[in-house]
DNA sequence: TTCTCGCATGCAAGCGCTTACATTTTTAAG
DNA sequence: CTTAAAAATGTAAGCGCTTGCATGCGAGAA
């Protein structure tokens, strides 16, 4: 909206012949003008193609309506799908998206945090909870509406929405161990400022821990990428105790590896077992289908909309927002073999 | 940045003991402030943990440093990434990008565009180049710097950046002929509203009628999803004449349908080529790999952002912008079989 | 020493909108 | 008819920031 004069109230309210203040209640609160009025403003309005300017009613109102999400990346289908909902739920409450994006790093969060509160969001929606002091420090001191998905935790300054990942971790695990496996490797994403790869692997070292007749026989990280997963796998097959089953953080790393096998010749589940994270798309296209973790993308996108509005919504009820915690079913398909 | 009394210029003012007309120079023309004062000023930034707000900028200059992106939805990665690669080139501007989806519809498309423009977005990205009259006569009597991708023309009151989906269309469907392919099928998404899906059929077609010895045995629409593709194939199969090569408008539905004929215990591409468009990764992921037409998605992303920026660059160079157009190159993978 | 010039800074006028409060008009009760 | 209350509209003060112009200062030239 740049022409270079667009219309402003006063321009309305000097067609209609009334005063900006009754041009802008027509819009605001249309039913504190008269009919007649109303239907004349309503007019010119159209006539001018009038647009109310963005910055003065955020000055005036002292609030944008928009909301920022700032994910690790939209290339992994599972964040593009949860802020599709996300997005859309917004949009029904006619308020905005705003996206950045941090690539898995904490400092690009960092400043897309900045970036898009200066750009006015009126609350943030984050994913996951660790991060950096000076961020964490940022966000309460500013006091910025927020909510975090993709975890969950009780008792924490922020309210979240999500799953427990540790504990999901530590289920699949549970899945394969009761497979007959003994001998697992994990391919993970980088650890680094990501708590939810971090705590993937926990859940894993829980129950393997809890099962003294299981070891896992190697760790390996890279980022999400179907060709650094099938390095990964490589560097897995190097060492001597060769696992029976790749326990991944994430489908993207198991779609990667079982490409590899297919390179090197490997079958997937019988020379091999491997297992994902996330479940989306293309666990189920790969042959076999993926065993897998599945992850409420949508679900998390739209409940995160949901309590974010609630918190910006300047009159908003005194009720208690709460935490989420969503389940995280296993997906059975065909990757993981009983042994 | 809604703490219930954020600082303002002039907090920050009376701490330094300067003008606000200082510290606004100091942070948007820090050359025009001496060096001592501007560190002073910007400790005091620092320690006040002051953000300028964004309406009173908004208000003054009369730009927000934002873009809005409307895409079909992000639910299709091919779509997600393309967003992602524009949001990076965006961010490095020091754009911020708002994102709004129309779900391939005409009418969300309109409604997504005003809420972004009202939304204070300096210019805006959208997919594709036919719109409703309303819509165009909407974009330019506001005169909206914006940009289309996933297609291209020339002559057109629009830049675009992409490729020409009729030529890509025709391109595939000349291959399929080549490997000795007469009778084919279509499946391909919605036409309504969607130039895309349209032209590329177009395209199709106009291959076809090169080479009387081939015919088009069925065209069957569906949305972008597994399931109806499997169904559109289902209906396809139904026909007397069975084609030997089923073309598609898009690699989820080539993929929806390949995972039908699993189903249906018929092998790719012994018994039924088909083919795709987008190379994605379920593209290189599904067995056989599917043959299809990659579409540079994120070169797309990235070169939109660029006109874009130029677009909405106050100072801009006369310099004329130009329409881009890249190429479609045919990926062969495993699902196109020499008849 | 005086005069210029340039640099650093301050002053103050908006930018377009909302809204508390004041004023006018309408409505309805007596 | 009056008159009070309600409804409709107007007035004007900001919201926080930018920027053209004015001012004050010190340095170098004459």
């Amino acid at each position: 909206m740049r022409g270079t004069n667009r219309p402003s109230l006063k321009d309305v309210a000097a067609i209609v012949g009334v005063s900006t203040a009754s041009i802008s209640r027509c819009i605001n609160n249309p039913q504190k003008v008269a009919e007649p009025t109303r239907l004349r403003i309503k007019k010119a309005i159209e006539s001018l193609g009038y647009v109310p300017h963005f910055g003065g009613r955020a000055l005036a109102i002292n609030r944008t309506n928009t909301i920022g999400a700032i994910i690790p990346s939209m290339e992994n289908a599972v964040f593009a799908s949860g802020l599709q909902a996300f997005q859309e739920a917004l949009s029904h409450a006619k308020v905005t998206l705003l996206v950045g994006s941090s690539n898995y790093n904490a400092t690009q969060e960092y400043d897309q945090i900045r970036s898009l509160l200066s750009q006015g969001a009126d609350g943030l929606l984050l994913i996951g909870k660790d991060r950096p002091k000076n961020t964490q420090d940022f966000l309460e001191r500013n006091s910025v509406p927020h909510v975090l998905a993709w975890c969950f935790a009780e008792h924490m300054s922020s309210l979240t929405v999500g799953f427990d990942n540790r504990k999901s971790g530590q289920k699949i695990t549970k899945h394969v161990i009761e497979h007959g496996h003994r001998k697992l490797a994990v391919i993970a994403g980088l650890r680094e400022g990501n708590d939810r790869a971090h705590e993937r692997i926990l859940g894993i070292e829980d129950a393997v821990k809890a099962n003294p007749t299981v070891e896992i026989v190697a760790i390996e990280e890279c980022k999400y990428s179907f060709n650094e997963a099938g390095a990964a796998l490589d560097r897995i097959l190097a060492i001597e105790k060769s696992p029976t089953a790749i326990i991944c953080s994430s489908d993207v790393l198991a779609v990667g590896a079982m490409l590899r096998t297919k390179d090197l010749g490997l079958r997937v589940p019988d020379d091999l077992s491997i297992t994902g994270f996330d479940d989306i798309n293309l666990a189920r296209v790969v042959t076999p289908g993926l065993t897998t973790v599945r992850v409420p993308q949508q679900e998390m996108g739209r409940k995160a909309a949901v309590i974010l509005l609630d918190l910006i919504n300047p009159n908003r009820s005194n009720a208690e927002l709460q935490s989420i915690e969503l389940t995280t079913p296993i997906i059975t398909r065909g990757t993981l073999a009983y042994l």
